[in-house]
DNA sequence: AAGTCGACTTGGTTCGAAATAA
DNA sequence: TTATTTCGAACCAAGTCGACTT
């Protein structure tokens, strides 16, 4: 590529770090742990670097898992080459045979972590709060520490319990019972322990909810956990309810419904690889031989695992091994970025800290792609019956409401007259054209399914080979070289232009969103860094800027709302996303340490004299509890949705005794249904708050996201309203794995993780719309069953017939079945009841799953290193919980130590 | 103090490929 | 194999929040 020259620096840099000192490179990291295992592994690693040419190859692997060629060295040996970096992915594969080897490595290593939580530590003590509680670094798994801390924390819910939750689908409950069923009685293993008691908090509250609430789980752990979690409300209710709500904000209607379930009971598909490795660390603990493999120490486990089998306990050490192996493979990213790191590191490291923020010191990329030219298909539509010549700037843009027809913004006078305004523009004054619904559409929606199908039916090979030409061209737009690291670009495509798809009842919804142009992007790219040259022909870029404290490659400003900007940035596995999100999570943790005194705080200040405090008060308590989203003002060309500092009277309704039932609309027009028991305090304080307002006025009138911000600073550094999201979430998941995982299988285990991703899921009202075929799907399972049950009733017919020795019945067609014996029958008996059962807890599962998206929280609010770590005390192999691209985000987590806690 | 700008995270839907069921 | 169904990646809208203005 054009990058060329420039680029030559880049790599020698590179080379020289990979080779040099630097001081983290993944390999070594593997080393530490493993080390026995080693030599394997170090042979895999220094292969890489033959293999590539030196330092290409390191680019390569370093970061994205992908492969990389550096654009610009000769040596390039096209991108897939290098195997050492194989990303993440498949256990199974590949790659991976060679190092997996007996080895296995474990994951990775990075060494960055450990600085990372130092400085957090270190902001954490400098402030007041007492915290008190060690973090234990990652790394040394300080095993008993934890469980202590973790109690104080638990999210505040669980205080409470969440009490009702609307009925209205009976999701809420499902929740809960069905895990039940799932897995029975999970309870805790001993080794854990339960945190719960303690906390404070909780006390005031819980319990009580407990029974009535559909809610309430069994375990103890529920006080504790989030409120929200109960039942829930939310979504399943949503449509019901949505008239409701509407009332106030009159939007989303939520969904009528739509596609997709899934259900959640999904199969664990194959993957494993895992077998490999042993568990990193260090192993320093002490360990308690016990049953728990858990807490044994890892020096102990690795024993274990390498000799292979299975010491006392079979199971539990082999998890170490499993989620390892595949952990492995992210990890050589690591290195470059230490590399970088070391030079820069040290400002870099330090989160946040810095140093004004320089977030990279060279950068080199391609720039953007843009979509292709409009293609004229000289369909024309009917006006009046009659068909109309339209230009091709008029005909685009008919052709993108033409192919609308069947959506759901057909039906929305918004869309339509939105349309209408910008096309009619395009059509002139005088057109032929005159009123949209004397339009037909259809003959062009129908070339439009032509085209669609045209495209399904083109052998594979056709398809392939499309593919491949659009990759050719993509490739060099794919990747940007940051401080000598390759990395993937995550958005690296122009959007083409459309008709603007707002959520909820946009105002803008419909309106044309134009083509952008390379006059309307500015590039932000190193300062010795060629400029991208501009891929349209006698057109060139807005800008070019060169500023390193910002990430983003280029941006426009955006077609419906040109005061705000559209960017390009690297992608999820980037180092610096990664580098971001881990301070993300570092933060959440250290308001772990503070959480108490903020409690403490803001329930002194439920009846504080100061309204305005009051209102802080109530607002962090809602933020706390329900893990609500702040609230910032809307403009009134937005959709109106709010968060807490916008609540409206309206939105919350007081149930006395003690209970608030909150309805509303939030981020994407997604309802939030919940009823909580609160505290008396601030049952009361709502109340206050209402009084002499009209619905639709501001509940918090004295507040807004800067005033609490401003609050939540003082009293944790960097303490922001959606911290707590992360931190409810993450503590949630934690507690709820630590609780639950017993012994069993990996399938088992899993189902215990999806259950602790609902939970997290449903606190964060994370929803999705019901599949199309949800309904089909669930009767036919129905049916399946109701089948099956014939057949079982069949089967006890034949055996009692077989025990009297006389021969079985006919079949339904008359056909004389085979004579078996009664212990046969018994045993099929038992097959199809184990069959049925099964079948009866997918489709509750999936009844349950049916409104509720586990990805959201699982990509945004989870930390890795909870799951990572679950997984290799457990030996459920990572691939099981994380996907490819999920690998690769969370490559800086893979590493962690098993005895790692939120 | 409020409003605006700017950058970056979060979030549901869509699209196409992969996995399964038929 | 073919028809579905499921799943992952892409897409892009919609939030959050800090900094800068007015």
């Amino acid at each position: 590529m054009a990058v060329e020259a420039p680029a030559k620096h880049v790599f020698d840099f590179d080379d020289d770090d990979d080779d040099g000192p630097v001081v983290f490179k993944r390999n070594n990291t593997l080393s530490s742990k493993q080390n026995q295992l080693n030599s394997e592994v170090k042979k895999a690693s220094s292969q890489r670097s033959d293999g590539h040419s030196g330092s290409l190859a390191s680019y390569v692997q370093a970061s994205n898992g992908q492969s990389s060629n550096s654009q610009k060295n000769k040596a390039i040996p096209s991108s897939k080459s290098l195997p050492v970096r194989s990303p993440i992915l498949s256990p199974k594969a590949s790659t991976s045979s060679a190092r997996t080897s007996p080895v296995k490595s474990p994951v990775a290593n990075f060494k960055t972590p450990a600085s990372l939580n130092d400085h957090s530590k270190q902001a954490l003590k400098q402030h007041k709060c007492n915290i008190v509680k060690e973090e234990k670094s990652p790394i040394k798994g300080a095993t008993e520490t934890n469980s202590d801390d973790d109690d104080d924390l638990q999210p505040l819910s669980a205080r409470l319990k969440g009490i009702s939750n609307q009925g209205t689908k009976g999701a809420s409950t499902s929740s809960t019972s069905q895990s039940h069923r799932l897995v029975p009685k999970t309870e805790i293993k001993g080794s854990t322990k339960d945190p719960d008691d303690e906390a404070p908090l909780p006390v005031r509250f819980n319990m009580k909810s407990s029974p009535g609430t559909s809610s309430s789980k069994l375990y103890d752990s529920d006080e504790k956990k989030p409120l929200a979690s109960n039942g829930e409300q939310n979504g399943s209710t949503v449509k019901g309810k949505q008239e409701k709500s509407s009332m106030l904000s009159g939007k989303r209607p939520l969904d009528k419904g739509n596609s997709l379930d899934q259900s959640s009971a999904k199969k664990p598909k194959i993957s494993d690889t895992s077998t490999a490795m042993k568990s990193k660390q260090l192993a320093v603990k002490a360990e308690k031989a016990d049953e728990d493999d858990d807490d044994i120490p890892i020096s102990q486990r690795i024993k274990k695992s390498t000799p292979t089998n299975s010491k006392t306990s079979s199971m539990k050490q082999k998890a170490a091994k499993v989620v390892s192996s595949s952990l492995k493979k992210l990890n050589r990213k690591s290195k470059k970025e230490f590399k970088n790191s070391k030079y820069i590191k040290s400002t870099k490291v330090s989160p946040s800290s810095g140093d004004g923020q320089k977030k990279w010191s060279t950068l080199l990329h391609n720039g953007v792609i843009f979509p292709p030219p409009y293609k004229l298909h000289g369909i024309k539509l009917l006006y009046d019956g009659r068909p109309i010549d339209l230009t091709p700037e008029q005909e685009e843009v008919a052709t993108m409401f033409a192919v609308m027809k069947d959506t759901d913004y057909m039906n929305k006078p918004q869309f339509k007259k939105n349309f209408w305004e910008d096309w009619s523009k395009l059509l002139g004054k005088n057109h032929t054209i005159k009123d949209l619904d004397k339009c037909d559409f259809t003959p062009i929606y129908e070339w439009h399914l032509q085209e669609k199908e045209k495209k399904k039916q083109m052998s594979s090979e056709e398809k392939k080979a499309l593919k491949e030409e659009k990759l050719k061209q993509e490739e060099k737009y794919m990747w940007a070289i940051v401080d000598g690291v390759k990395e993937k670009v995550g958005n690296f495509r122009v959007e083409p232009p459309g008709l603007f798809r707002g959520r909820g009842e946009h105002p803008k919804m419909g309106k044309l969103k134009k083509r952008i142009h390379p006059s309307d992007i500015t590039i932000n790219i190193g300062k010795n860094a060629p400029i991208p040259e501009c891929p349209i022909p006698g057109e060139s870029w807005k800008d070019i800027k060169h500023d390193n404290t910002v990430t983003w490659l280029a941006f426009w400003n955006d077609p419906i709302n040109p005061k705000e900007f559209k960017y390009v940035f690297l992608a999820a596995s980037s180092s610096l996303k990664g580098q971001s999100d881990k301070e993300k999570y570092e933060k959440a943790r250290m308001l772990k340490e503070y959480i108490r005194n903020i409690r403490a705080a803001y329930t002194k200040d439920f009846t504080s004299k100061d309204v305005t405090k009051r209102q802080i008060a109530v607002a962090t308590y809602l933020i706390d509890k329900l893990a609500l989203r702040a609230g910032n003002e809307k403009d009134d060309d937005e959709a109106d949705t709010v968060g807490c500092c916008t609540l409206k009277v309206g939105n919350v309704e007081c149930i006395p005794p003690n209970k608030l039932k909150f309805d509303f609309l939030g981020k994407d027009s997604i309802q939030y249904v919940n009823t909580v028991e609160v505290e008396l305090p601030v049952y009361n304080a709502i109340g206050q708050f209402q009084t002499g307002k009209s619905k639709s006025d501001d509940l918090f009138d004295k507040l807004d996201t800067s005033k609490l911000n401003a609050h939540l600073k003082e009293l944790m550094p960097g303490l922001t309203a959606k911290v707590f999201r992360t931190y409810n979430a993450s503590i949630t998941l934690d507690e709820m794995l630590n609780k639950e995982t017993k012994d069993g299988d990996v399938a088992e285990k899993v189902v215990i993780y999806q259950r602790a991703n609902k939970e997290v899921a449903i606190i964060c009202n994370h929803q999705r719309s019901i599949s199309k075929s949800h309904s089909a799907q669930m009767s036919r399972l129905t049916e399946k069953i109701t089948e099956l049950k014939g057949v079982l009733k069949e089967l006890k017919i034949d055996l009692d017939r077989a025990k009297k020795g006389k021969p079985p019945l006919k079949d339904a067609d008359g056909k004389q079945k085979r004579n078996l014996t009664p212990e046969a029958l018994e045993k099929k008996i038992a097959q199809t009841n184990a069959k049925i059962e099964k079948m009866e807890r997918d489709m509750q599962t999936k009844e349950d799953l049916k409104t509720v998206a586990l990805g959201t929280s699982k990509i945004n609010y989870l930390d890795p290193r909870i799951t990572v770590a679950w997984c290799k005390r457990h030996e459920v192999p990572i691939e099981k919980i994380f996907n490819k691209s999920l690998l690769a985000k969370f490559a800086w987590a893979m590493d962690v130590d098993p005895d790692f806690r939120f």
